[in-house]
RNA sequence: GCACCGGUAGCUCAAUCGGUAGAGCAGCUGGCUCUUAACCAGCGGGUUCGGGGUUCAAGUCCCUGCCGGUGUACCA
């Protein structure tokens, strides 16, 4: 819808580009053949000795054109190499070789693909590099590139993501980054028996956490459809149905306010283990958490702005009284109920949002006001409020708290995890009390499920459930100051606004 | 939602008090057989995000719309 440019409205770059492509074609070349057979990826050919044959290809990225001489750099998403022609040394004919050498300076530009043959050897000052004998063209670019030095920045980078990751390096590492994530989450779950399945994205409900939907309409079927806002209510049904450990790399969907540590479309890691509490659920999260930090970046201390992570050391398990107390003063214990807690926080003068909210949303304002903004090192978090639990076990010690466990990272919640509640009485009783909060106006509150319901009254074993946002543990461990800097498409408005 | 900041050449950026837009890279022409962001000489390139206003004069000031960022609120 941008292109609607013709003739002299062609941008100057795109038009010399266009010229190019067509004195291309009068030479009989192809711009864009079918295809090409290399030998090596440019990062393979860089491991290879002096002397090694190699068929290679690649974005050319950089040209230095010194008459009979020129180099050019190749680029590929894991590599580069350099290649070198010379004037006389294309073809026995040297007419013939001027000519396939002055296409290669003339009607080449920055980020056309092409494909070289020749042998390695080393320059002058070192560098590996093809002697290129012959060379084909791949592939023009008609666009203008980035610059060659200083990149790209800014929205350009999450609207146009395939020039970001062409043009900054960077880029390619962090995305090579997730995928290692990803592996080595898969890879360690995998090896404890646990297996992966895929659950519904459409439903008819909303369930699983506390959020808004995107809302949607099925056409044959005539009736609303809600995109998932968590894999949790299926995953134990899972579990329900059999499934011991299982797990599901979710992509998920909440129709609420955007900023740097928020999608709306994110990827949620969640699991479950039969016969597990809350608590071999933690001493299992600390060694998946520690594999995949060594795998992913090759060491277990990260920079993360200003300071240093370090996850080698066990991560202490703190109560959420205890860090409460620590940084605000409060014994949470000390005031049973809304109203002496809430008259305790306002004689501390501490500011919050929703001062008229139930106990324990007021425990939780509480804590990440005072105590979460100064957890940088790996802390696990136990004991939170029932009520902002609905989906968790009640703690046999304190009918008040749920056996729960939140891993924060950097001020960050990376994981949040509990023993299930599986008892489906007690259940049907804490989504009711839901059902009431969004009769009264919530609309985060958790609709009443039946179906799970019903599920649950066909009889679970005891089960830990758990759940990370994979995007925000890869930005985390990428030192990446915006979620949308690890999703390769995030979601933006149309460039340009109306019309 | 609200508050503040930003949008200038293909890319990255500059432009003093309001005085008529500039650099590097990219592009074009020429030179150069060991370059590394090659280098040297020369040339072309602008709806200053859109619309309106103030003014002799607007990239700059005012209003408005669009897009983006940050902070704040809820959530992972």
């Amino acid at each position: 819808m941008i292109e609607e440019n013709s003739g002299d409205d062609e941008g100057e770059l795109r038009r010399r580009r266009l010229e190019k492509l067509e004195r291309l074609r009068a030479e009989g070349v192809h711009p864009y053949p079918e295809r090409f057979e290399r030998t090596h990826t440019l990062a393979q050919a860089s491991a290879l000795a002096e002397g090694a044959r190699v068929r290679v290809c690649g974005r050319l990225v950089l040209m230095r054109d010194m008459g009979k001489l020129t180099f050019a750099t190749l680029q590929d998403l894991d590599g580069k190499l350099q290649v070198s022609l010379t004037r006389d040394g294309l073809a026995a004919d040297p007419e013939e070789s001027k000519r396939i050498y002055q296409r290669f300076t003339k009607l080449l530009d920055l980020w056309d693909f092409v494909g070289v043959e020749g042998e390695l050897y080393r320059t002058k000052t070192g560098e590996l590099t093809v002697k290129t004998e012959a060379w084909t063209f791949l592939g023009k670019a008609i666009a203008p590139p980035a610059s060659k030095y200083k990149g790209t920045k800014g929205e350009l980078n999450w609207r146009k993501r395939y020039v970001d990751l062409v043009a900054n390096a960077e880029t390619r590492e962090r995305f090579k980054l997730r995928s290692r994530v990803v592996r080595a989450l898969r890879d360690f779950l995998d090896r404890h028996g646990f297996q992966e399945v895929e659950t519904p994205i459409l439903c008819n409900q909303a369930s699983g956490a506390l959020a808004r939907p995107f809302v949607s309409h099925h056409n044959a079927m005539d009736m609303p459809v809600v995109l998932r806002i968590a894999p949790e209510t299926y995953l134990k049904r899972l579990v329900v149905g059999g499934y011991d450990r299982v797990y599901e790399m979710a992509r998920c969907f909440r129709n609420e306010g955007m900023d740097p540590s928020h999608l709306q479309d994110f990827t949620m890691l969640e699991f479950y283990a039969a016969y597990w509490n809350y608590e071999d659920n933690m001493a299992f999260t600390e060694a998946l958490v520690r594999h995949v930090v060594q795998e992913a970046t090759g060491g277990l201390v990260i920079k993360r702005g200003e300071h240093t992570i370090d996850f080698s050391e066990p991560f202490p398990r703190r109560s959420m009284r205890e860090v409460i107390l620590e940084h605000s003063g409060l014994d949470i214990d000390a005031l049973p109920d809304a109203a002496s807690l809430r008259r305790a926080i306002f004689e501390k003068k501490v500011d919050l949002e929703n001062p008229d909210a139930g106990r324990g949303s007021l425990i939780d304002q509480l804590y990440k006001r005072t105590a979460r903004p100064k957890l940088l090192q790996p802390t696990f978090i136990v004991r939170h409020p029932i009520d902002l639990s609905p989906l968790a076990r009640r703690s046999d010690d304190d009918p008040k708290t749920a056996d729960r466990f939140q891993l924060v990272v950097d001020t960050w919640e990376v994981v949040n995890a509990y023993s299930e509640l599986v008892d489906p009485v007690d259940q049907r009783a804490r989504l009711e009390e839901q059902a009431g909060l969004r009769g009264a106006g919530d609309e985060e509150a958790m609709e009443l499920d039946e179906d799970y319901l019903g599920a649950m009254e066909h009889g679970m074993p005891p089960i830990s459930g758990w759940g990370m946002g994979i995007d925000r543990f890869v930005a985390l461990i990428t030192d990446s100051p915006n979620l949308r800097d690890v999703v390769l498409f995030p979601l933006m408005k149309p460039a340009g606004g109306e019309d």
